[in-house]
DNA sequence: AATCAGTTGCAATCAAGTTGCAATAAGGAG
DNA sequence: CTCCTTATTGCAACTTGATTGCAACTGATT
């Protein structure tokens, strides 16, 4: 489940693009591409310490922002139910969705709908806006949550 | 248009909850009540400061902040197109909508559609989640600026 | 192997938002 | 109308997330 379990696709888009593909690249790319979570800044760098990747705040930070203008990589907010960082995920066209995060245990639920799709198209037809990418985030509250106090 | 041509909602609904209303939450209030925009913190403090009012940076924040968590307003990112403040608007429970920024311009429009009802309820059904509220904001490049110039 | 433009790391800086606390003022009691 | 209590404000210091300028380094082409 790692490195190389299977080819990198970013790598090869950004070598495609002309980019330089950096040892620090490789890892942030292998790094969003295996990973089951949604990753943010400070979560990258510590991973690459422990083991032990050379690697700077500012490289994170840059290449995060390459990859994402690039359109390779989405950002989110998660409604910031745990600080003010920024989270990223492989983007995937194909499979557009919502983040759903309970405010109470702040657990995150992925969620697909046609509906997003239909949404997408309708603004388009109606708006003649040229739509580059969604970002639909939800701030619920869990069944468990739910269950378990009314308030607090 | 301005603070006293209608009765302000937000000022009685917080008067029922027991907390005082002062000059600065009166002011912030009338303000984001008569808004036709998506105001930011320092938007609000350079009002504040324009037209007279006493007020602090720290009570921006701590005002947004409660307005917030009782629900009666709502809590934008705008995509980060400019800055990373946050931007705040009324909150209308009935008239849900989508916000479309343009990347290049950085024009913001606002879209209803039935479509983010139905989504709101098909999240509820699948999911068993409480929605509290639905953050949906599109980057896209508006006509005009797809018109003018294609990359950039 | 040599080259060199694209990249990185570092230190300094910026920007958004938060905290602790003394001074102030809202609004109910008398 | 004045007093009193306590919520709220303003200020200064601080924290956190992100950016910039620049010298040193390195990937990949010759």
């Amino acid at each position: 489940m790692s490195t190389l379990s299977r080819q990198s696709t970013l790598a090869d888009k950004i070598g495609e693009m002309g980019v330089r593909l950096t040892k620090q690249r490789r890892f942030l790319i292998d790094l969003i591409e295996s990973s089951q979570t949604h990753l943010h800044p400070s979560d990258i760098l510590k991973l690459a310490r422990q083991r032990g990747e050379k690697m700077d705040r500012t490289t994170v930070y840059r290449t995060l922002g390459m990859l994402k203008e690039m359109g390779l990589i989405e950002e989110l907010d998660l409604l910031h139910l745990s600080g003010h960082e920024h989270y990223y995920e492989l983007r995937d066209k194909n499979k557009r969705h919502i983040h759903l995060g309970c405010v109470k245990c702040g657990k995150i639920l992925e969620f697909r709908s046609r509906l997003i799709e239909q949404l997408e198209s309708e603004i388009r037809k109606e708006t003649g806006y040229d739509v580059l990418s969604m970002r639909i985030e939800v701030a619920a509250i869990c069944r468990k949550c739910r269950g378990e106090n009314g308030d607090e």
